[in-house]
DNA sequence: GCATGATCATGC
DNA sequence: GCATGATCATGC
């Protein structure tokens, strides 16, 4: 089949709209996957993209550096959602697109790259994923053509660029080894499981790179859900009120707090006419919030990004006392997370919060002999991917504790320069369930004090 | 000063 | 009502 306009490919993959692949293809055909889905021990990632090209549109793209309906410059992307109890759906991972080629890509530039060529216009056909449920009967209930630079705001699409210039950058500078999800906004460069353990040449460095792939985030393809597909508000609140110049996620939030650099906190909340409770222990994340323009801890324009803002306060000397907590894990469900998953794809929460995520740390500084705090400055930082194997360390130490019942050898602060394990529940009875059925104080992952006081620090004399 | 356990205001 | 982020309290 020959799909000549973007038009002629939206009109035919709508007819499955909720529908299931084998609601549109012969009791024959259905008999001949079943039996190839039968070879396989589990579901193989990507075999329902296959059979969508194959059985419902005809074509057969292969693995060509040209948009799957090459006529129609279209790509199709036939991606999971999962049911969610506030949102109903979100994407169930991140959008994959085509490997990374080191040696090309930095030969390349965004309007001239293969990246643009390929996936500036997509097919996005949703479906709902069911664990248990065989793939013919997946349902699709979203389709949409999603053109990156024409159908999400300038920027968003200029954020992308800068996203895709970033980590070619980063690669120029021979450094593919050292790429991290976290590293961006939007687009990111992901691991990719498949050949995940082969290492792979990259053209500035003798340093063998993990292969990756351009994606786009989680968190933005969930942004797109709702307000493109679900057509509702996102829940969040956006820093801007009113239009906004073409920038950055951090060229916008650091104009905000650039405002206020060496501010003491009185002088922040007269400034803004806010006045707010400085007993609370949310006193400098609200101080932080007000300062973005924004009432709530949903802010658009981070969530979007997968960004985590984190108060932080520093002594007069610049020591940092306190570690920084994540969120309590459950017992139970922690022993069966893994790492990294190279079938299914996934990783477990702790590596997720560290490769995927970025921070956005607001640091104050107490003065000496006043109660008055100064706000010294704002900065995005990532979890650098050097670092994961003792993350991995702590982690699996964790686990190896708690399936032999042995909680009080949880991970110290000594046992590790990077991460620990601490208790944080409401109090010393807020308890939850463990795998030998005793009840254990809630606990999480915590970055030591010393390991983000020594990032802050060389962030400033990069500066 | 630091490690460790415990707590609490906030907002969803 | 509860998860979360950010301390606070205690003891060495």
């Amino acid at each position: 089949m020959i799909y000549p306009t973007k038009e002629s490919v939206l009109e035919k993959a709508q007819t499955v709209l909720h529908k299931t692949l084998r609601n549109v293809i012969s009791g024959s055909e259905a008999n001949v996957i079943e039996k190839q889905i039968e070879g396989y021990k589990s579901k193989r990632k990507g075999f329902l993209g296959e059979l969508i090209e194959k059985y419902f549109f005809g074509i057969n793209p292969g693995n060509i550096s040209e948009p799957d309906f090459t006529a129609a410059a279209v790509e199709l992307k036939t991606t999971p959602l999962k049911k969610h109890a506030k949102y109903r759906f979100v994407s169930k991972e991140r959008l994959v697109f085509s490997m990374i080629d080191y040696d090309k890509v930095v030969n390349e530039t965004w309007d001239s790259s293969s990246f643009l060529k390929k996936n500036r216009t997509l097919l996005l056909m949703f479906y709902l994923w069911i664990e248990s449920q065989n793939i013919l009967d997946y349902e699709f209930k979203f389709i949409h053509l999603l053109d990156l630079l024409k159908d999400i705001s300038g920027e968003d699409s200029y954020q992308i660029q800068k996203d895709w210039e970033y980590i070619v950058a980063k690669i120029k500078r021979g450094e593919a080894h050292l790429l991290s999800e976290g590293d961006t906004y939007y687009l990111g460069a992901c691991t990719k499981a498949a050949n995940s353990r082969i290492l792979r040449d990259q053209p500035k460095s003798r340093v063998l790179a993990k292969p990756r792939a351009f994606s786009l985030k989680q968190q933005y393809i969930n942004y797109l859900i709702q307000t493109k597909f679900l057509g509702k508000k996102t829940g969040t609140e956006s820093i801007f009120k009113k239009q906004r110049r073409l920038e950055t996620v951090e060229e916008a939030v650091m104009a905000k707090f650039s405002v206020f650099l060496g501010k003491t906190d009185k002088e922040i909340l007269t400034t803004l006419g806010q006045k707010l409770n400085r007993k609370s222990k949310s006193y400098k994340r609200l101080i932080a919030n007000r300062i973005l323009g924004v009432g709530t801890d949903s802010v658009e324009e981070l969530e979007k990004a997968n960004i985590t803002m984190k108060a932080i306060t520093l002594e007069p000397s610049g020591t940092l006392t306190e570690s920084i907590s994540f969120p309590a894990f459950d017992y139970r469900d922690l022993i069966t997370q893994v790492w990294y998953d190279e079938e299914k794809e996934e990783m477990s929460d702790f590596h997720l919060q560290l490769e995927a995520k970025k921070f956005l740390f607001v640091i104050f500084q107490k003065k000496k002999d006043s109660k008055d705090i100064v706000f010294l400055k704002a900065m995005f930082w990532n979890f650098p991917i050097k670092d994961l194997p003792e993350a991995r360390r702590v982690w699996e130490k964790s686990i190896d504790c708690i399936n032999e019942g042995r909680y009080e050898d949880l991970p110290k602060i000594k046992d590790s320069p990077i991460a620990h394990v601490r208790p944080h529940g409401a109090d010393s009875q807020d308890k939850i369930r463990t795998p030998q059925g005793s009840y254990e104080v809630k606990r999480c992952f915590w970055l030591n004090a010393k390991y983000i006081q020594q990032a802050i620090k060389n962030e400033g004399d990069q500066a």
